[in-house]
DNA sequence: CCCATAATTCAAAACGTTTCGGATAATCGG
DNA sequence: CCGATTATCCGAAACGTTTTGAATTATGGG
């Protein structure tokens, strides 16, 4: 490994003037600046980030803790957020350093700890629910962070998630105004901080339509394909009743439809479905379905930039709603 | 932050004794390492990683350089890679730092640079194709490395790659024995590696099973949805006498059935069309697609590991071809 | 009771950088 | 020609660890 000391000895100038030169300091002659820029180049000299990260006091690194990762995943969240991240972080000449954490066995790290060994400047988390045991360190964090789709109430972390509960509420009105009036509704994950603000928008619209709802209309799909298969299959025969269906995410929605085909429940004509989240998938169910656009670039794009903000002390709201677009195709018809 | 010498200080003990007390040395007496287990455990200490790879030799970090990572991706290759990798190296205690390069824009760095700064004890390269600068420099790396989907002749780069030669011609195969004669292929970017080898299975294959493969029967879709979908449509109106689409991707498939149900072309009745990979959307486009399986997850795990073991100076083969499976759906049928 | 061995502990160097405070040489105003 | 700037440069400390080699103490055999 070729170090700076190589280049001051080569060159036959200090350790210190070669740092400087490198660093494009003012107080180094040009003249000098481009003896050491040769020397540095011929011997290949790439300045060691660990080193210096050592020293500076930021390390100008991100965190990026993501729940939840796995294979065969249906959807390309993670990649959406990974991406956006990079874009933003490159644009201020950060890096990222990524920890996996899964809810099922108990992580070897604590997301401070993580945070503290690696000198982070602050850190984004996506993925984490309720019940996990970061979600209460994370409360008291001393460390800049941003949550992705969970709300805190601590001024060193941020939030950014799409705005649920009026994205819930426009979904209710839009079946309302297509003539619905039994209108069920599949959560996801009950620890998701998501599937409570959802479904509270859900509820509340749905009162101020005059509409009832009984618990019997709201169902629990986990966000999972499978498990909302199961549920819908049996739901659909006790009732027939309802003819349309608000699914938390465009994976139920996928396995409702899959269930009301089996059953021979037409969708739309006899049910109509509306989804959540707009994956690549939606655009090509048959029907292809009229679901709830998130931005999930946008999100971890937003996300990174408020992090960055904290880092430096912008005062800047802390929470951020972000828009989606109700994208209307073919899962849902008049009655 | 509160580091080892507060530790020492508190405790009594020496630095050194202190750093070995933490480390599991059996030099320590276990009533001095329990004592300073508790005192570091009050003061919330965690060691600094960087301090700590400063200084030891190997950085126990892979390195992972993921090209062409962009938003609205309709797949989710990344994600999987990304989940085997953390998998594999969670398991070996490694850490992985990532970075993106954007074949557009001109990256600052070298993946050469990128190593040395960091360190790294070897990369995985995935989404490189054969124009980009990289990978020249990557032909004669000196630090272990292994590339994802692309082949070098180097000993210290390994590939590990689905057999997409053989997984080729055992759709031509298959393809004939359902009957068609005049088979035309959607080929991929052509500086990818695996375009051109999947390729050459199609042309093989052809020839041995005495077809003829015109020039004009091979397209390219450059791996897009859209361009693949405007070569269709026009080749498809010329070509009535094609009955069967071999694509080198999903995503050229569905663009292509898109095209067909334009000109009215019935998928499969009038035209069989084979993919390739089976990301999700493949289950559910109409028809679904009949495809060749890649486990993309098992290509990141296969390829950390293989990274892992030439680290390690194991003597394995560094050519890893995986196999596939060809999913059989309702995009083919008799002829 | 003494020497050898084992069990503990520690001081100091090293990792590759940045940076503080000063040193030296050159330039300038008067 | 002198004191004061200014332009360049540099030595040494610092960042938080690990590790080397040695010092100290305790133990045991004879």
């Amino acid at each position: 490994m070729v170090t700076i000391k190589d280049i001051a000895k080569k060159s036959g100038y200090s350790i210190t003037t070669v740092s400087r030169a490198l660093n494009g300091f003012d107080d180094v002659n040009e003249e000098t600046r481009k003896k050491i820029q040769k020397v540095a180049e011929e011997l290949q000299y790439y300045p060691n980030a660990i080193a210096r990260r050592l020293v500076k006091k930021g390390s100008n690194t991100f965190g990026y803790i993501v729940c939840g990762l796995k294979r065969g995943e249906k959807h390309s969240i993670v990649q959406e957020f990974l991406s956006a991240i990079y874009d933003f972080a490159n644009k201020v000449g950060y890096e990222i350093l990524i920890m996996t954490v899964d809810s099922k066995k108990k992580s070897p790290k604590s997301y401070l700890q993580f945070a503290k060994e690696h000198n982070l400047s602050g850190i984004i988390v996506s993925g984490i629910t309720t019940d996990e045991p970061y979600y209460r360190e994370l409360q008291n964090s001393e460390i800049p962070c941003v949550l992705i789709d969970l709300v805190a109430d601590n001024i060193n972390v941020g939030s950014v998630t799409t705005d649920n509960y009026n994205a819930s509420r426009d979904v209710v009105t839009y079946l309302y105004d297509k003539g619905h009036r039994n209108i069920a509704y599949m959560n996801g994950k009950a620890n998701a901080s998501v599937s409570m603000v959802r479904y509270s928008g859900y509820v509340d619209r749905m009162r101020e339509l005059g509409l009832k709802v009984s618990m019997d209309y709201v169902l629990n799909g986990d966000f999972s394909e499978e498990i909302a298969y199961q549920e819908a299959r049996e739901f659909l025969q006790k009732h027939p009743e309802v003819t349309a269906f608000f699914c938390a995410s465009d994976l139920m929605a996928v396995g409702l439809i899959k269930a009301a085909r089996e059953l021979g429940i037409k969708v739309p004509e006899q049910l109509s479905v509306v989804g959540f989240d707009d994956i690549p998938i939606a655009e090509y169910t048959s029907p292809p379905l009229t679901t709830v656009r998130q931005d999930f670039y946008q999100m971890g794009y937003e996300a990174t930039q408020m992090l960055y903000s904290i880092i430096n002390k912008q005062d800047i709201p802390h929470i951020k709603k972000l828009s989606y677009e109700l994208v209307e195709r073919s899962s849902v018809s008049m009655v």
